[in-house]
DNA sequence: ATTGTTCATAGACGTGGTCTATAGCTCCTG
DNA sequence: CAGGAGCTATAGACCACGTCTATGAACAAT
């Protein structure tokens, strides 16, 4: 009785199209191979499955009671591989991203609107936090890859370093005074700084900046979005800290304009951050290879 | 992606017990050959289905959705396995016998009540109906044996001759002036004889019988049961042409007694019909077995 | 009769699934 | 930190078993 299941399919066919002949056909085997396997599930039962006329087979009692619960079965398998096809080519199956907003808005959506023109099947799954949650997010398996500021030093994470941003200090027409000035860090602190919530990275590392300078940065407004920052400073509530890319828009058109300072800020660094060790699904694999290639 | 239905049982196992060492010792194989099976799926789909831990292994996305289909189709094949293994030992299983009701009540029925004392688990179907009606049954599948009259001349069907019955004219007291005389035919014709109906191959015995001795066979009163044809004759309505076997009750306690005619009665004989070249459900066969054996 | 179906049987062949042995990895423990 | 005990992956050998070809037997139709 420990059959090997392949028997079944062979019993399938057999039963469905009523014939030991066609079934082969339909299995792209040989007549007496299917013969001989219906013979050892019929052995391996003790049992007749088939009335065998000189026109073909017909189900006996007990086959047709097989054959109903094989049917169900073998449907299901059908259903299951014709799912996995889908999968593979990504006619279906889901993409699950997570990162900031402001990363999604200014550099993810771009990628995702190609990524869904060429696979609509996908379904999209967004979900937004600060790192140190992107990260509990992708370890708990919620997400298949997140969109983060490096660095990221956690040896369960692979990071694929994507793109540099550089910030920047910029203001609106309220200090125009200042266009064309270069500032000391001492200097821009005379001004209200606008700056972005305290646990992100981006905050943390120009706080770290300013400490290596023996200079304590204390925000005047502290906000939790990059389109409020932005917001602000156009209407001259402050100089806010933003990443230079994502206000491009508004420095072309004059409505900001970027404080010059007497020393560097770093440049930001965004990565692509997936499980080691981890296969990718071939909707993240197929995304991750999308935002390379453009 | 021409999958060997093998590899989902190696599969399922794997993924339900979230471990290829754990779904090797169930299938009673090596770690090495889930593994290798494993791959196998995985290369034919293109796709990962479990993320490899230390510890074990873990379903993937597209593993998990495979799972969701493949796991309903093992339990189907497990209960059909089960269902099967049931059908073999007669805990399930029906068993449709045709005949005719005084067949039933008379000759059937003790082996009926052995029977379902031994396979309780057996549904019984009796269908009664003529002779031919009961051949009918018999070709067109909707019993699996009939028990009827011999002769049965069929190239389709297989006969094994079970029971030798010896018909014979009886009366009731009302006719006690006849008990231990030796009658002619036509003696025995100025009676009224009360007959089975005109259809049953009882009936059309003894007509053929009255014939070659040149007499024509007209009965008074015709009936269509047994039970009928004892009560007529034990009211003393007239001289019933019954089994002997089937009035042995009557016969015994003297309500009725048996008339002796100058010729011979030809016995007639019982057989147990199936279709040729058909084989036998097992739920018939056994009872087939059983009629023999007692 | 002849031809064309069907399924069953026999025996040969060769692939593929299983095995053993081993390595690599992580986690736990003394 | 070394050693052991899990886990899975890999390599290579072997032989069972599933497939094949060839043929037979039974029946239906022409």
């Amino acid at each position: 009785m420990n059959n090997n299941y392949e028997l079944y399919k062979v019993f399938y066919w057999a039963a469905k199209t009523g014939s030991l002949t066609q079934a082969a056909k339909a299995l792209y085997i040989t007549q007496p191979s299917v013969s001989h396997a219906i013979k050892q599930l019929e052995d391996s039962f003790g049992l007749t499955l088939f009335y065998r006329n000189p026109k073909g087979v017909a189900l006996t009692q007990e086959g047709a009671i097989l054959y109903s619960y094989i049917e169900q079965s073998q449907i299901l398998i059908s259903t299951a591989e014709e799912k996995m096809a889908a999968l593979k080519n990504l006619d279906s199956g889901e993409l699950r991203i997570g990162g900031s907003d402001s990363l999604f808005k200014h550099y993810i959506l771009p990628y995702l609107e190609d990524y869904h023109r060429l696979y609509p099947g996908v379904r999209l799954h967004l979900n937004h936090g600060t790192t140190p949650e992107v990260i509990s997010f992708l370890k708990e398996g919620r997400i298949d890859l997140g969109v983060v500021r490096m660095p990221i030093v956690d040896p369960q994470l692979e990071v694929r370093e994507s793109l540099q941003l550089q910030d920047c200090f910029v203001a609106g027409a309220h200090y125009a005074e200042l266009r064309g000035m270069v500032l000391s860090l001492d200097k821009l602190l005379e001004y209200p700084v606008i700056l972005f919530s305290r646990n992100s990275r981006a905050r943390m590392a120009i706080t770290e900046l300013f400490q290596s300078y023996g200079i304590t940065l204390k925000p005047e407004i502290e906000v939790g979005s990059v389109d409020l920052l932005i917001e602000l400073a156009r209407k001259g509530l402050g100089i806010s800290y933003v990443t230079r890319e994502f206000v491009s828009k508004e420095l072309e058109n004059g409505s900001l304009f970027e404080i010059q300072l007497d020393v560097a800020l770093p440049p930001s660094h965004v990565g692509i951050m997936t499980m080691r060790n981890m296969p990718l699904s071939s909707s993240a694999g197929k995304f991750i290879e999308l935002m390379r290639l453009i």
